[in-house]
DNA sequence: TTGAAAGCGCTAACAC
DNA sequence: GTGTTAGCGCTTTCAA
């Protein structure tokens, strides 16, 4: 256990009192240079690090942020928000905060843990991901006066977005499917189906958007070539079949997961060693996910993927200016909420 | 802002002292039962909550676990993390801690980190991930005597475990093959091939030995069936062409990871759908993976499972274990290492 | 510009 | 069994 080196010794080693020192490290331009160079030699010399415990007693901040880490569902798509958390712990780290990890099976259950994590660890603010129409956790903490920041938009439900709300950043997940389509237009596909999930989810009807206002531009009708479902490889497999075996099957998708991506392979695999063997008049089924997953990379699928460095980078600055607005004491107005939308791009691989 | 509910005020609502709300709640055997229930009750419904940062200034006690967040790689195998972190996250908060997170890139940014977090967070202690031969962390933290426990056996280099080092849990490698190849075994199969790293990891070389015994109990000659590459999906598939163009080739594959098994399993469909189509003389290639991922899960490989879930826990155990044996104070003989090898499961699906 | 005093909320000793 | 005292390491007045 390292002998705990304390501001008392470090001004003992600067031969200044002990207030110097913590100018020193809070408001150096109170201190003369001169001054402040042996404070922080002594500081060097010593491996002095400010306890944050007694700091927080004292300032009432914790520098600490805390998140939920999600169980990863199919798991095909978890991965998304690990990557996120990495992003996230690394430039939370930049920003001098660290981050603290909890997790909650139900709404009931996540209360719970605010009140504790509050009361106890005092979290500076939190990290919400996984927002979803309705989700009260933005107002339960918003009438606490605990700051937040989302990874995801404030959908109001009727797919648009309540600006207002809170800070946010997010991924235009419509533009993201709106490239894909583009691009398998480009290729020379016209009749493109969507897999989806089922209207309602502010993610995925703003996904399917990007797709149906593409192919509308382009002057296609989308009669029969949408088709919604719930997330999941086996999920995506059905439904892909329902679409390839239509009348006029569709002879691309764009998907609004890689989990059905991956599904809309596995059918269209099946498909060709089976009935359509040997059909010269099948060509292969392009297919395009969304969130470029390491399945994808493994099984040469193309994906839209997500900025997800720049969003948790996006987070952490949000946050740090909530701060500074609002100082530890009580609810204020604080800085009005503001937002990042971030722009997705398109990987493409060998599946279209 | 929730208002800062102190002892203070628990200690009038329920008039007695503060101490006697502070005995309450740390050596209840001390306070008469009347009294205990009272202020339990004032804890109630004032909703007190102990604040960690006073607590950890008078026991020098923080409560919190710090672990690396680590990137995931090529991300098929870095989903392995994810699940252990999240486990660990609900076993830990079951015993009171909470998880604290950091990033680094190499050991010397990791020290740094460490130092860091010890002077400043005081964390309790570090469950470290992803160690190796000549990982130099164990022995870091050791002198300092700053409590941790490893997820992975502290390989000596030989293939031997000291067992004296440090307390560790992990998950019996050779065991997992070694029933992936037993199965392999039952279903007939007799040229089973291992893909596997290059010797010197002790992970690699335990999951290789696990199939290497088996194939040898079974009397079945290795040569020209073991091969070793980097992990990977692109490592795989280059690996598994060698296994299956060579004279003899395999007919089975048990793989050190999802990655290289995912892999081989493209290599085998091209091979079928390429030269050697429609040749009937070759069976489809059975793959047995490491890790059993979402990806695995995906494209239906059988894959050998970790007990995560229990790793995780068993962490948590051996940690406060050491806490209760070595009190904060400096540092001690405290409890001997211990450690738990636990046992993983073949998952079997449609590729074996 | 620097120094002295006070106190954040809690618990380990010790007195009552 | 219960209450009193002291102090963990820090920063925020305020005075020198």
């Amino acid at each position: 256990m390292a002998e705990k080196v304390t501001i008392t010794d470090v001004a003992r080693y600067a031969n200044v009192s002990r207030q110097t020192v913590s100018n020193v490290l809070n408001s150096p331009e109170l201190v003369r240079e001169e001054t402040r160079d042996r404070v922080r030699e002594a500081v060097q010399a010593l491996g002095y690090r400010v306890n944050q415990a007694a700091r927080q007693m004292r300032t009432g901040r914790s520098r600490l942020i805390a998140t939920r880490i999600e169980p990863d569902r199919d798991g095909i798509n978890g991965s998304v928000f690990d990557r996120f958390l990495h992003s996230l712990t690394a430039s939370a780290a930049q920003a001098g905060y660290r981050v603290l990890l909890y997790t909650a099976d139900d709404e009931r259950s996540e209360f719970a843990t605010f009140d504790d994590l509050i009361g106890a660890y005092e979290p500076d603010a939190f990290v919400l991901t996984n927002t979803f129409h309705g989700d009260g956790r933005p107002s339960w903490l918003g009438a606490r006066g605990v700051p937040f920041v989302t990874f995801g938009r404030p959908w109001d439900g009727t797919g648009g977005v309540d600006d207002t709300a809170h800070s946010w950043v997010d991924v235009d997940g419509a533009a993201g499917t709106a490239e894909a389509t583009r691009y398998l237009l480009d290729t020379g596909h016209r009749r493109i189906g969507f897999l989806g999930w089922p209207p309602g989810s502010g993610v995925g009807d703003d996904r399917r958007s990007g797709w149906s206002r593409t192919l509308a531009a382009a002057g296609v009708d989308p009669a029969g070539l949408d088709c919604a479902t719930d997330d999941g490889v086996a999920d995506g497999e059905a439904a892909a079949r329902e679409l390839l075996e239509a009348g006029h099957p569709a002879t691309a998708l764009v998907c609004a997961s890689d989990s059905l991506a991956l599904g809309a392979l596995n059918t269209a695999r099946l498909l060709k060693a089976g009935e359509r063997a040997d059909d010269p008049d099948v060509p292969p089924l392009a297919v395009i996910g969304f969130d470029d997953t390491p399945a994808a990379k493994a099984v040469g699928l193309s994906s839209v993927s997500q900025p997800l460095a720049a969003a948790a980078a996006g987070c952490i600055s949000l946050l740090t200016r909530l701060f500074e607005s609002s100082p530890p004491g009580p609810l204020e107005p604080a800085a009005p909420p503001a937002h990042f939308l971030l722009q997705p791009s398109l990987v493409v691989r060998g599946s279209a």
